[in-house]
DNA sequence: CGAATCCTGTTATGTTATAACACAGTGGTG
DNA sequence: CACCACTGTGTTATAACATAACAGGATTCG
């Protein structure tokens, strides 16, 4: 068991679940989850955290692919238009999606204390985006929703 | 008269309504107003879009000061921070506030089409960052809020 | 005056992301 | 089979965004 997104749970049964999922979805699409794309989305699940491209760049030339940027970028680009992970653009980095399978518009809490990003429930504030926008003739395609703040564990540390 | 956040109204005057705003503000606060930071804001207010850092770069350069990329970031850091202007995260851009004076979350709406940003209200969506981040112990302090999609002229246009 | 603070100038560099082109594999079609 | 279209990858180079670090000028205040 980990501490993860504030809680906590058995993170080796997260990732197996994830990745199944992923292939899963690949299938029922016609989308290929080739080498790279896996390896970049076990990356990003394993760590459980927010990663720049160069960061995921160096793990898998620590594991001795002669990788460039591109290919980290394009697995990522995969990876996120198919709703496997995120970009937190506030960090411009990247994140394993925490509800694979569900369609959602992803929304995230990023402690500025500890550096940790979770996903959070975003229904409600989905609605009031797209009530917002509709208010303004404007159609919504796709959202950006991020809260900076602390997290519970450094609200109590700073108390 | 012109065609600005998707609707029309006298940009003159909204321009020296909110150099005015913020001059009141920076008096009021004790901020320094500098003629760098005013240029960078009029700038902005003049284009009244996104503009990169180095879009602004550019027209400082255009006016004859040998400007480096440090002297736009600065003005824009002290705007954002001081609240005259706002990061755009997902253009990686910066925008003059739409509503100088008013503390408010900022939230935008982004055209695929057209490239064009505009504020919308937000009350209610800030309210529902707030409360799902509750559900968590999480304490926000900051938000990014930023949908992206088609703007009633591109709609139109498309249509 | 001297010290502290804030703002600016300047050089260099770090970080994030993409353009452009070559090529390999796969699967369909005549 | 020969051909083509499509998708994915490798590689080089460069674009775009952002900041570190240090020097110096201006202002204020004791």
């Amino acid at each position: 068991m980990d501490t993860l997104g504030f809680t906590t749970h058995d993170h080796g049964h997260c990732i197996a679940q994830a990745l199944s999922s992923a292939e899963e979805t690949c299938a029922e699409q016609g989308l290929q989850l080739t080498a790279q794309r896996r390896r970049v989305l076990e990356i990003l699940l394993q760590e459980h955290r927010a990663m720049g491209a160069y960061e995921l760049l160096d793990v898998l030339r620590s594991e001795g692919q002669g990788a460039q940027p591109p290919t980290v970028y394009r697995a990522l680009d995969f990876l996120v238009t198919n709703g496997f992970a995120h970009k937190i653009e506030r960090l411009n980095a990247f994140v394993a999606c925490a509800h694979p399978g569900e369609r959602h518009a992803p929304a995230f809490l990023i402690c500025k204390g500890c550096g940790s990003v979770a996903e959070m429930p975003s229904r409600d504030i989905a609605r009031a985006v797209r009530e917002a926008a509709a208010g303004l003739a404007f159609e919504v395609s796709r959202m950006v929703i991020e809260a900076e703040g602390a997290c519970p564990s450094c609200r109590e540390a700073r108390a």
